[in-house]
DNA sequence: ACCTGAACACCGTTCAAGT
DNA sequence: ACCTGAACACCGTTCAAGT
């Protein structure tokens, strides 16, 4: 929406760290994680490298504001505070009422605010496939950064919701946190190499190479991996993700029985109905 | 034990695959994940530049090769097959028996075999600082490469012995890797930066850096970090990463109450006992 | 078949010098 | 205060030439 301010005067604006950090991410999105280099920006921006570094420090700073832009919108779509409202980045489907209240301070069940933050991070992987690297970045150099930091808290607020005793805050949000890492990591463009994500035919001849190659395994040492080959095939990445958020919210609901909140009871696993437990 | 065979002839032997890997390792383990270079390597094994890449065709996939060589180690504690029996690199107290049967055939229930295998990572990040970075790259840049392939096998089976329908292998399985790849991730050397696997002393200053940091954060933005910022000094990270383990098994059994293999029921959580469900 | 090592095409970062 | 851009110290990788 309101497409202006494109190409043409974008010249002689005045250099500032924002500006800076929003070209890193165009060239991050468009030419890959090899493609961000201090020539590259300084050539988009039309400087000298001396420019970028009385602005940003070092490289790594750099990647880390990027990442932490990205994230930002992700997970509160309405601008954030500093800077604009980054391109109208609105994710595919991420749930129902996807407007006015961001993530961060929905209205459904807690469980609902979960899952809303854990999808808002797996469209944006998928709208920015370096997003993937750098998070595992993130979370191994700096493992309490703002980028960290941020996704805690987006997942911390909805675990307290959720009626968990305070003691286990943060075991909780952690083991969600790292859940979620682990499959937003993983879950990535199933493609060649770089910039776009990946089409639905890349995405069908990969799995069916893989699949394939794993049916070639020797059976003595992978007998594991031969007999899920076929199901990895057919999995759909969007489902495996919310399958282990909701195994996890289970683990969640189950230990602390008792103390949790009414009105949001189990989480309903998906495509399976009740069983057991009379 | 049996320490022979050190600097002396080092020199004049052949150059092998094998032993640019082990070499690899040494330098990561001895100087941080920077220290590894072409030139630093033909230092080390007194070639050039050339010889190395008659053996192992580029950077990326020395450093597969390396992660993959210690991830083995890790899991299974024998000789693997291809060359020689890691540095007696034993992890610190893993579980009960560890010695002839290795993490991947091992004789407790299932979950104690997952729990065994989670913490054979654990302890081999803890060990080589460098292996989280590596971990997590190898599972973002290559999704399905050798080393995901191995600890996915090495989750699996326990998750099959487990009881777990067959159509959820691939879930569960994956659920369960996520977690670990995540928390193994985030769990590392609180200290400085690279090399030697941090202090006592060192953890403890990190953590409250951390944690001071954490109560001076805004309370409307970060309310939830906050609200941590005391459990998060406190917290010991085996157990933490322990608990995250159990929630997933708990979850995974709740799930699945019912198709489970008798003889073994819930995990057990640890610290704390029977809680509800009469 | 295996190895040498100079050379190439890149990096990130610094810093005297300009305005 | 902010920017320029040549220069520095590094990279990974290649390849003619040797044995």
């Amino acid at each position: 929406m309101a497409p202006r301010t494109r190409q043409a005067e974008r010249r002689r604006q005045v250099l500032t760290r924002e500006r800076i950090i929003e070209t890193a991410v165009e060239l991050l999105d468009a030419e890959g994680e090899d493609a961000l280099t201090v020539r590259a920006l300084t050539g988009r921006l039309a400087t000298g490298s001396g420019a970028i570094y009385w602005h940003i420090g070092n490289m790594s700073e750099l990647l880390e504001a990027a990442t932490d832009a990205v994230v930002a919108a992700a997970l509160d779509p309405r601008p954030a505070g500093a800077g604009r409202a980054r391109d109208t980045d609105r994710a595919p489907e991420t749930g129902r009422a996807r407007g006015a209240v961001g993530a961060l301070e929905a209205a459904g069940t807690p469980q609902d605010d979960i899952r809303a933050v854990a999808l808002g991070l797996f469209d944006a992987v998928t709208a920015h496939p370096w997003l993937a690297g750098q998070l595992a970045i993130q979370f191994t150099r700096n493992p309490w950064g703002p980028v960290t930091l941020r996704i805690f808290e987006s997942i911390g607020r909805p675990v307290r919701a959720l009626g968990v005793p305070q003691t286990d805050w943060f075991t909780t949000a952690s083991a969600l946190v790292h859940y979620l890492l682990g499959a937003t990591t993983q879950t990535r463009r199933h493609a060649g190499d770089d910039t776009a994500p990946a089409s639905e035919a890349e995405r069908a001849a990969f799995l069916d190479t893989a699949s394939s190659a794993w049916q070639e395994l020797d059976p003595g040492d992978y007998p594991f991996i031969r007999a899920i080959a076929e199901q990895m095939r057919e999995h759909d990445d969007r489902e495996q993700f919310l399958a282990g958020i909701d195994l996890v919210l289970t683990g969640i609901t189950t230990l602390h029985a008792g103390s949790l909140s009414r009105g949001a009871e189990g989480p309903t696993p998906r495509g399976r109905r009740g069983r057991g437990s009379p």
